[in-house]
DNA sequence: CAACCGATTTTT
DNA sequence: AAAATCGGTTGC
C-alpha cells in the first residue's frame, strides 16, 4: 500500500521460492518490475525495482554451472530462490537468484536497478544520502558495490522476511507488459553468445 | 602448485 | 583500447 508517497510495512510480499523453481527462461522477464529489498540495518531497508537480467541456464555454455558443481558454483544447484554471490575480475561481486528445482543448475543474474523506494522515515533520510552516493544503478558490478554485497551472501535466501536480501512484489505494481520488456544477446560473454536471454524494461 | 581466465568497470 | 586485480578453475 502506499501513502503519503511511502510503503506500508505489510505492503512487503517476498516471492515464494515456487516462483523461481520454473523455467529460468520464462522467470527472466517476470522479474522484471519485481523489488530488490534491501535492509541495509534493522529497520533501514529501500526496495529497487529490477530493469535489466540475464538467464543462465545448465545446458548454456555461459552459464558458471555447463561443466557441473564446483565450488564457486555450487549453490546454483541448490534451493531456487537462493542467492549465488560470484567474485569476478578480481574487484566486482555480482548477485544472481538461483532458479529451476533443486538439483538443476540455473540463476538469473540481476544488471541493472531503478530508483529506490523507502518504507519509513529513518530509510527516507538514508536513501537521500544513498542517492548522493550512489548515481548509477546499472551494472551487475557496480549494484553490487552500491548495495554491499559480497560474497558473505552467497547462498542466502532471496525468499524470507527475515533475510537482508529479499526479492518481493508489490501488489499495486501492474505487471509489465511484454511491450515494455526488450530482449537482446547477453552481455560480456564469448560462449553461446547469440541467446537472447537479455531482459530490460523499457 | 603455477598459470590462466573472467556473467566488469573505469580510465586512456 | 587497456588497465586494474584476485579467487576459482585447470592442467602439469
Amino acid at each position: 500500500m502506499v501513502k503519503d508517497g511511502k510503503l506500508s510495512k505489510t505492503a512487503h510480499k517476498c516471492l515464494p521460492s515456487s516462483f523461481f523453481a520454473r523455467e529460468t527462461i520464462t522467470v527472466a522477464p517476470e522479474l522484471l518490475g519485481k523489488y530488490l529489498l534491501r535492509r541495509f540495518e534493522p529497520g533501514i531497508e529501500l526496495a529497487f525495482p529490477l530493469i535489466e537480467v540475464e538467464a543462465y541456464t545448465q545446458e548454456d555454455a555461459a552459464c558458471h554451472a555447463y561443466k557441473g558443481v564446483t565450488s564457486r558454483c555450487r549453490v546454483m544447484f541448490e534451493k531456487p530462490g537462493l542467492a549465488y554471490v560470484y567474485f569476478i575480475y578480481g574487484m566486482y561481486h555480482c548477485l544472481n537468484v538461483v532458479t529451476e528445482p533443486k538439483g538443476r543448475g540455473c540463476a538469473i543474474l540481476i544488471r541493472g536497478l531503478g530508483a529506490p523506494l523507502s518504507f519509513s522515515r529513518e530509510s527516507e533520510d538514508f536513501k537521500d544520502k544513498f542517492l548522493r552516493d550512489n548515481h548509477k544503478l546499472a551494472g551487475p558490478g557496480r549494484l553490487c558495490r552500491a548495495l554491499n554485497i559480497d560474497l558473505t551472501y552467497n547462498g542466502i535466501s532471496l525468499t524470507s522476511s527475515e533475510s537482508p536480501l529479499q526479492l518481493i512484489d508489490l501488489p499495486e505494481q501492474e505487471p509489465l507488459e511484454p511491450p515494455l520488456i526488450r530482449r537482446t544477446k547477453r552481455i560480456g560473454i564469448t560462449k553461446d553468445a547469440d541467446r537472447l536471454w537479455r531482459f530490460l524494461v523499457g
